[in-house]
DNA sequence: CAGAATCCCCACGGATACTG
DNA sequence: CAGTATCCGTGGGGATTCTG
């Protein structure tokens, strides 16, 4: 009899990878990570930098995001003791390998984004057409 | 020449890229996507099987997410005029190609969160110690 | 079995004001 | 310049109940 309907666990062919999924959904799934991810994978920046370089964050948002991200080694905050201060983020290696997999998600975008607009389009078309029809 | 200091624009290597990013993390980036996309990945599965093998989910989300994945195309709604009703979801090639820009993720994740997690606790104690130190 | 509808909480995140 | 502190609206999503 064997298996071949037996589903029951979690899920089959990823054991605990549900759980790492979540871990870095959780990580990067939020508002800003991964534009401020992406934007420091060009080059370290400082806070004012990326204030201008990630359009529409806020300071408050700019400020929690790097703090979650610094906690979670992805990224290194170095201050020099000036005046005015001056800080620099910069992308550990941990970081800039988590850019390569968020990258190829952005390609994956690329490539298959009208797609989705387009699926979506006619996916409400048939919607509104049922109403009109029926 | 010129640039190396012009940053001006929302972002330099990945011009619209932010957009297309943005634009996947709105689609996935949600609590229950990804999870599902993932189930289907390995079968086609109905309605109360994907209960069963993403933990955690309630009715209400389950329904919400796959309505929207099939919006966007990513899966295939079957409904068997029976009784009791059948419902089969099945991941679309569109729906397959992001599995695996996902499974990229999943790997990333399935390497480093040893690392992250580490991170997170030596920062976390970090911070303890300062204020014991302090 | 496969949902639809409703209620409701709370945390994500925006706006603003203040500080070292 | 590089934050911190506070207030507060919005909506994502959980629990529950009802239906074809």
């Amino acid at each position: 009899m064997a298996a071949e309907r037996t589903i029951s666990g979690p899920c089959r062919a990823w054991p605990q990878d549900s759980v790492f999924i979540r871990e870095v959904l959780d990580r990067i799934g939020d508002k800003w990570s991964v534009l401020v991810i992406s934007t420091l994978g060009a080059a370290p920046l400082r806070y004012s930098d990326l204030m201008a370089s990630v359009p529409g964050i806020s300071q408050r948002m700019l400020t929690v995001t790097l703090k979650g991200l610094e906690r979670d080694g992805l990224l290194t905050r170095t201050a020099f003791p000036e005046v005015p201060p001056r800080v620099v983020y910069e992308l550990t290696d941990l970081g800039r390998s988590l850019l390569s997999a968020v990258m190829a998600l952005a390609s994956w975008a690329a490539v298959h984004h009208g797609e989705v607009a387009e699926n979506r389009r006619v996916h409400d078309d048939v919607g509104v057409g049922r109403r009109k029809a029926g």
